[in-house]
DNA sequence: CATGAATGAGGCTTCATTCAT
DNA sequence: TATGAATGAAGCCTCATTCAT
């Protein structure tokens, strides 16, 4: 693939990423994507071949990245704090990528939708990030042995996106640390025996 | 306004809230909510305006439902209860209007749009029933005085709404009994001291 | 006919006049003439059978008021100055009904219209009236004998017509007496020996 | 802009043309447009934007066209024969686009239409050039000195254009020569001294 | 590799008219 | 005599997609 082809595609992405978040799928029109990337509606489908597809891409892709980063934080954290570093790596990550978690949102729990499955399988992987630490936590005994990690890890997955959104919405002043602090010891609570 | 009148409104907003939590508010068009009614299209129109104050009326009206009863749980519940009632409240809602629920989640992140202010308000008024709870819990010394109850409401609700939908997604086999004390396992944690 | 259902007309009268003739025939609802007016919609149908045979009712109405008017005019004017009169019976007819003038203007040639054979009926009334005057004049001697007078009389009803609403439109502060005499002084020219 | 494009536009706009003289604006859809010029609907709004953008096109093409034809009449004239052929070619462009000037008069004296500046603005530019010839003809002396020339090159414009469509409507056989002859001796009247 | 003119299905909305009350 | 809820035909407009260049 050349490299200005490399470019055009990773212009549509971020022009198209940013689109739907402010407006989400169904309000962005493919005119509008051409023209903030500042290439022409065909190249659109030069592409990616059309407007569902470029979708599926970029859920796919945003998706991957966070559980990238979930995993390489889990994996780079010092014993015993493998879980603190997930959750500061998913805030961080919905902090600076307000605008694909506004839309992996309002996109991941709609039935029905070409890119269900799609969206489904790699959020379980971000998910599964938190339960393999859960796992090892249990293991080590500084969990519950009756904890259902399954669960858990997707409750925990819920709690940060919903605050971290509502930190975005309502109180972007504050540091995310201090954000990441109140997340931690909510998280400690929950799982910790 | 004549009792004729009451009834179709009431019909036209049946038809509106099952088709559009099955396919959400962009897939949904007026030719079908007024098939479901039963009506003329126009007839939508005369009722209410358009497709979007049809939908900020549906928007408004589930919000303020949940919001009640999750009130009403609290105040309803035993002594020293009131946090798992309230939570259970919240799941039962859910997991009998998943298809709203799944509608809410969809746009209720969604900047720009015309019923964002809406969806807030009535949002926040369900998050603070949950806020509500804790000040009082926090002011009885059975939650740390330190604890940011209104980061920790969000957090409540978003974890409740999180796994509830991917119960009704995953395991919808699962009693709801069986989720619920797992939440309030969570929560017991999250916020007790 | 009942009083109140002459008073209802009226209203409805008077309701369409400034409405169309703000916003013309077509972009004037049936809607906002009965809210104009202070009653239900059906009552435009009730008394008046449609939108169409309200407007060509309004549009006799006042094409007939405005060659009375002429002709009264004509009729009461001391010996040699009918043509004077006649020119100010009309130049007062628009100033004070100026919508409906603007609404005859919009209206009056447009062929295909359900109303273009009413139309050109009753301005022939009002363009004979000129007709007529100049035909005495010419039988007495003041006028030319070879004047056209069927175009002589048109021409004078469109002058003054043309003068009398960019008078309204672009110098309304303008005394109606100093627009008379200026289309007076043209039209003598036109016509005198 | 590309050929294609260009012709594109050219077809829709004739289409236009005659089909709004037909029956009028509000009478004439989008859809008739599209198929009288051989395209698709969706072009009419690719190549104008809309309904309400292509008649104003429209408009400002055929007045500006109009004020153009009178004011090369007006410098092509000999000496002394300016307001004779300003009117001859106003009432030739009259005759031969007949339709269009019915379209004008049905919305040039409509308030509140979008369109209303543009009209306004060019129908001035027409009426300026018989000024123009009025102030020439008082400064050579061959029309009182005394004349508001505003008012009188109105006044000329509306005759002509009244007279006209009278003629095209009740006595279209009669030839333009003679219709023409009876205007300027109106007119010669009207002004002279 | 990219363009942009053209398409036409499909959606939202308006509004004259009807009719049961 | 008047009302106003309901209708549905008809109109305007959007937009994902195609294709010749």
């Amino acid at each position: 693939m050349s490299a200005r082809r490399e470019d055009t595609r990773r212009r549509l992405f971020h022009a198209a990423v940013s689109l739907i978040a402010e407006q989400g799928f169904g309000a962005t029109s493919v005119d509008q994507i051409a023209e903030r990337a500042g290439v022409a509606k065909g190249t659109v489908y030069y592409n990616f071949g059309g407007k569902t597809e470029l979708f599926t891409a970029l859920l796919a892709w945003g998706i991957s990245r966070l559980a990238e980063e979930m995993r390489a934080a889990a994996e780079a954290a010092p014993s015993g704090t493998a879980l603190t570093e997930v959750l500061r790596a998913e805030l961080a990550f919905i902090g600076e990528h307000e605008a694909f978690a506004r839309l992996l949102v309002s996109e991941a729990w709609q039935t029905n939708q070409a890119w269900y499955a799609t969206v489904q399988q790699i959020r379980n992987e971000a998910i599964s990030v938190i339960g393999a630490v859960l796992d090892t936590a249990a293991r080590r005994g500084s969990v519950p042995a009756t904890l259902d990690t399954g669960v858990a890890s997707s409750a925990l997955f819920g709690m940060v996106l919903t605050v971290a959104l509502d930190w975005r919405t309502l109180q972007p002043e504050r540091p995310m640390e201090e954000i990441h602090a109140i997340l931690v010891q909510l998280a400690q609570g929950m799982v910790s025996r």
